[in-house]
DNA sequence: TCCGCCGTAAATGTATACATCACGTGCAAA
DNA sequence: TTTGCACGTGATGTATACATTTACGGCGGA
């Protein structure tokens, strides 16, 4: 199993999220042990495996007598949740400025700082480097806070789609525009490395609530645009309503 | 099955759950599908169900190849769990601030805050009584909210025992100090929802924050009795170090 | 001595048969 | 017509046998 090989579980696992994700198996179905096994044709048994496993990430929840239900997504949940982020990790940076940080942790942070500048001072962005180094960014970011509690929420709200610092970059039509949006989210993260690294934390505080902000503006112009235009938002195909 | 008897799932939920909570299983233990199906009477099959049901409620992780481990918490932990708790009940109230209440739901904690001050009224405070209605009190602030996801990620705060909000109440052993905390907690109760429907939102954040500082300090008052007067603190009896 | 291979044991992964539960449906009686 | 019960269907709950993996230790050879 270390070679390419999946067990059923995980491969059930892959699937039945890829699925949900895209939205092929929409928000508020209820999800059949029986049904999906046939389907994946395996057993019941790793299918409930899998189906646990993904009411731990928050995609499913448990149905009153039994069973699973994938979970609705409305897009003031989505905004709510990027929200949010902005808030933990906001508290994080927080954190990280009154508690001070390590020089090996702050070297860390600079050090993905001057990864993505190198990245973003080429002609045309290579978009999936880019989501690379920005979660590593903000990972490195929530590690900074010294909690092991708030990395982990962190962590949680930030597996799903919608509320992942690197959602929505690929969904971006207007080269120009995109350009200009990861310019000032580098300015801005640099910016909150600054504030920690100077015990400055309601500047820190502010610094990354506001960052994530820009991200809940990101997908408000972008679930503006004329309903044609929305279809590959491939962050959002899971929404419901 | 709706009578009194339980499934065996359920049955060993509650038996591990327990254990994990009193430190019966201390914190890094794996947890052995086998073992604790003889331990329980039972087959691995609802063990296995009840240790993912647990690792949804954050009390057990999954080890690399498969398998559970207990999760560790120590004191650190613990008091930057109840902060967050503060961060999150106050990004609550201030959203219910911001973005205004039901009259129904001011109805519905002013109803609670009242029955909380009749309980406080009695010569001697019914503890069990007190922490249902404390409790009730912060699920209809994470309500007032209006963001399900926040109302989502308090709730799992909160189901960790040492960071809910009526933790440690039982563990006070002067009666004196214990009237005047709840007396002070009443207090805070009562300004933050006066600021939501006041529509002051920073205020209701700030008091929310400092509501949850008044458990921490609650807790760092507790641990830094002697070593003999600390060992029934029920909600502390899974901490590790 | 050290390295690597192989075998064994103990763990999780999987399939399957059967038990039990929940819910709807239809019939019968008031 | 309405109510309530009985029953069937289809779902999850459970036990168990077997497969597969992994970790470890001993043994052999370089």
């Amino acid at each position: 199993m270390s070679d390419g090989t999946l067990t059923h579980t995980q491969r059930a696992l892959l699937e039945l999220r890829q699925k949900i994700l895209n939205g092929s198996i929409p928000g508020g179905t209820r999800l059949y042990e029986v049904a999906l096994a046939e389907d994946l044709q395996i057993s019941r048994t790793p299918v409930r495996a899998a189906l646990s496993q993904l009411a731990e990430e928050a995609l499913l929840e448990r149905g009153k007598g039994g069973g699973f239900v994938v979970r609705s997504f409305a897009l003031a949940d989505v905004v709510d949740t990027i929200d949010l982020r902005g808030v933990l990790e906001g508290t994080a940076a927080r954190y990280a400025a009154e508690r001070g940080v390590s020089a090996e942790g702050l070297a860390g942070a600079e050090k993905a700082l001057l990864e993505i500048d190198r990245l973003l001072q080429r002609e045309t962005v290579d978009m999936d480097a880019y989501s690379a180094l920005n979660t590593q960014f903000h990972a490195v970011l929530a590690d900074l806070s010294g909690s092991i509690t708030l990395k982990r929420e962190i962590e949680r709200i930030t597996a799903l789609p919608f509320a992942s610092p690197s959602a929505f970059l690929e969904d971006h039509n207007r080269l120009d525009a995109l350009a200009r949006t990861l310019g000032a989210a580098q300015a801005q993260h640099r910016a909150i490395i600054e504030a920690i690294a100077g015990r400055e934390s309601g500047r820190a505080e502010a610094l990354a609530r506001e960052h994530a902000r820009a991200a809940r503006r990101n997908v408000e112009f972008l679930l503006s645009q004329e309903t044609v235009l929305r279809e590959g938002l491939s962050s959002l195909a899971l929404l419901t309503g």
